[in-house]
Parts: C-alpha cells; sequence; structure tokens
DNA sequence: TGAATAGTGTCTGTTAGACATTATGCA
DNA sequence: TGCATAATGTCTAACAGACACTATTCA
C-alpha cells in the first residue's frame, strides 16, 4: 500500500442566528471569487494551520471577522465531506452553528465578499440559492437548533441580555413553530431554574410592565428533566 | 493575501460498540507503524480520495475492513482538528460511532495493525492509554451513546435480532448506569412503539419462557414522546 | 410443588396543559 | 374606568414509578 499524498481542501463554515422581530435570521456573505462567485454562501473560510489551534478557533476567529462579536454560544454541528462538495476537488467542511443576542451588529466583509447580510430562515430554507452545498449545511443547522430547542434553554442565546418570559415564550414559539401556552411555559422555565430575575427591572412596553429576567449565570446552558426516559432509581 | 498552500491530514475514525454480557465494549486496534507504534487506538484511516465518496462511505468501508459488518447503525459523532493531535502535523480526525449487534464478529486486521481486540468500556474510559487524543474521542463517543440511549431506541442496536424484553431492559440498565423498573420499561418500550413481537418466539433460558421482540423495521430510530419540552398545539 | 422469571393490574404522586382569576399600569 | 398584558390559582387527565399479584415453565 502506497502512502498516498493527500489533497484535500478543509474549511470552517457557520450557520450564525439572531431573530429579529421573533424571526430566525441566519447571516450569508456573497461570494466575491470562483468558485460560485456572485452566489450566496455560509460566511466560512479555509484552515490555517498558522494562526488557528483547534477548529473551534477557526470558528471563532471567523466570526469575530465578519460580526465583530468575540464569544457568543458556539457550538460543532457536522462535518460533511466528499470530492462533489468543491469544484476544486475533495473538500471537507466542518460546520459550527453560532447564535448571537438581537442586538444591534456591525457587519463587515472581507476583500473575498461583495456584500453580507442576514437573510430570514423560513423553515430550514432561504429566499435564494446557495452555494456549494450549503443549502444542506443550513437545513442541518436548522434541525439542530429545532431539536436542542425542544429540550433546553439554548433559545436564550438569540435574546439579549435581559428579557422577558413573553419575549423568550415567542422566540421559542416562532422558532418550533407552535404555538406555546403562557401560563404553562412560564411555570416550567421558572422551575427548571433556567432563568433569574433582574430584581427591580422591568419591560415597559406593554399595559402592565413584564418582569425581567437573564439567563443564569453559571450555566449556558440548562436541560429539562423531562427529556429524560427514566428517571435515575436509587438503587 | 497569499493562498496558503494546506497541509493537513484528514482522516475518519469510529467507535465501535458492542456488548458483551451485559458489558459495553470498543474496538481497538495495536497500532504497527509509527507514530505511536505499538499503542492501542480506535480503528481508523486516512480518507482516500479515490475509492472514497462521503466521508460516512469511508467510515463504512474501514468498518467492513476490520469487522466484515456491511450495514450497522452509524452515526457521525464530531470533528476533532488542530495542530497537536499529531505528530506529523495539522490533522482533522472525523468521529464516527457505530453500533454492532452482539452476535459472534471475525475481527480482522491489516498490516497497518499489529492486535485487534474488543476492550471493556469503564464509564468512558478503557484499561489502556490510547494513541493520539483518542481518549478524548472514546469519551464523545460514549457520551453520544449515553445521551441518546435516554430517549430513543438506539440501544436495541447493540442486541441480537431478537431479543426479550429483559434482554433490552439489561442493556439499557448497563449503559445508563441506573436499575429500571422492569413493569414501568416494559409498558413504555411498547407503548413508544419501539419493538414489534415476533410472533411465537420465545427465549427459553429463564423458567417462563420470554416472548422475543425485533426493532420496527421501518424506523430503526425511535423517539419518546416524553423527551418533548412541550406538547405541539393544535392552535 | 416450589423456585424463578415473565408479564399484568392497581394505586398514587407528580405534572403538563387548559382555563379562570387576579394584578398592574396606561390611555 | 376600561383595556391589555402580566402573573397566579385551580382543576383535570395522563403517566411514571412502585409494588402486589398472576402466569408459566422447569427441576
Amino acid at each position: 500500500m502506497t502512502q498516498h499524498r493527500q489533497n484535500i481542501l478543509v474549511t470552517v463554515d457557520t450557520a450564525i442566528f439572531t431573530l429579529q422581530d421573533s424571526q430566525l435570521q441566519v447571516l450569508l456573505v456573497q461570494r466575491a471569487t470562483e468558485p460560485f462567485k456572485g452566489a450566496w454562501a455560509l460566511p466560512g473560510g479555509v484552515v490555517q494551520e498558522e494562526p488557528d489551534g483547534s477548529l473551534e478557533q477557526t470558528a471563532f476567529r471567523k466570526l469575530a471577522e465578519k460580526t465583530g462579536v468575540a464569544s457568543p454560544y458556539l457550538e460543532q454541528v457536522m462535518t460533511f465531506g466528499g470530492p462533489e462538495r468543491d469544484p476544486r476537488g475533495y473538500s471537507v467542511s466542518v460546520l459550527y452553528m453560532a447564535l448571537l443576542r438581537s442586538t444591534e451588529l456591525v457587519l463587515q466583509g472581507d476583500d473575498r465578499v461583495s456584500d453580507i447580510a442576514w437573510v430570514r430562515v423560513d423553515g430550514e430554507r432561504v429566499d435564494r440559492p446557495l452555494a456549494f452545498d450549503h443549502a444542506k449545511l443550513l437545513e442541518a443547522a436548522c434541525q439542530r437548533l429545532r431539536s436542542k430547542a425542544q429540550y433546553s434553554s439554548l433559545i436564550a442565546h438569540l435574546l439579549p441580555d435581559e428579557f422577558t418570559l413573553s419575549e423568550l415564550r415567542e422566540a421559542y414559539s416562532s422558532i418550533l413553530g407552535v404555538s406555546l401556552n403562557a401560563a404553562g411555559f412560564r411555570r416550567r422555565v421558572l422551575q427548571a431554574g433556567l432563568v433569574e430575575e433582574v430584581k427591580g427591572a422591568f419591560r415597559h412596553h406593554g399595559r402592565r410592565p413584564a418582569q425581567l429576567y437573564r439567563l443564569h449565570p453559571e450555566s449556558n446552558q440548562v436541560y429539562f428533566e423531562t427529556n429524560l426516559m427514566w428517571r435515575v432509581g436509587e438503587g
């Protein structure tokens, strides 16, 4: 068996999500270079052995370049590889998902990008074709987001630091595509210890002011007890 | 910006699990070549652009080479990358997890392997040090296995095609590390539609013969309703 | 006929979901 | 003072967990 010299292009791509008016948005860039020049794509780039350490560091670097955000919620989703994905040859893309708080964000392109925009996600799609197999990547990221939303505090990372329970419920409702009972939601979220009250802080845009909450600082991800298939027995 | 020529080694490694006497086992190989010659490692190998299509096909090929099993349960777990993992330079490993039915398996090495063995998994560890960062990879695979076991039919893929509910419960119990109520387990598994009865087939090694079941053929993975954070409302 | 395991019936505490009710501030 | 939204209370059906009980085979 000969030691075959590999020629594989390794990239990190990130589906960067945020919420605007309770609508899920993903950050897309328009490619300025071949291949797929002019097409929209998930932001990403080639892994560079020199500046980058782990793959996660690569993702963080790309994220900071595009959004200026230093430490959002970041999670590896899945890796795609094959000979047909990129006309330049066999390629491997490590897909990450990032959740940004829905505050104002300054977007910044670079010389390999001719435009950059937030695009509304409808189901698991956007309104335009994507370069490479990025439609498939976006689908995978959406599925991960939805499935984790069902049993964890993930969605709170899409909201501002402080939020009302109604805002949180709206966000879950929009992303899961179901209407949620307000009283039940409140009870479950509070009982799970997902959030903590911000003492004396209220949101005033409704009639009665609403208590503001924030995620519990020590745990950035809370899972609900009721997921567990079986409770742990004593014996 | 200069188009830097990447020099990254891409491999696929697989944590192949099975059950023996209700104990979780993982398949390890002893390396016959440098680096880490003589050390034990998860089976895996370099992605070859020529014979392989997708990464999953690479994993299936390696699996068939080692175990002769054509189509076990296979799932991508996570990808590890960095400059420190492999002394040869920056490397990327795509980790898969495979579940094999606990029937007799003929193991076969190749010229890059000096030995191959099933090794008992205790918690998320084995009784010997592993090459590269494979201890971390094994840990990740074990965590995925345990977390999915809590709310899905995954564990059934570790059993023979036909099994009793007691055997299934034993397997879950061993892997989750908890004792499970027999009556409750039976009710949940049957109600979830996880298995179907094999009419007229019984296991006779106890006193009263036990009904044999098999996984529902159309769905190789069943999730329990009770995972869902909230039931879907009508409105 | 007793031992051992398979499988069923029943009770109970918890909790999610539905909905009614109260609280609060603003127009 | 009426209204809209926030927040709480109450009722009920579903169900997990515990455990008692029955069923079935073999030694």
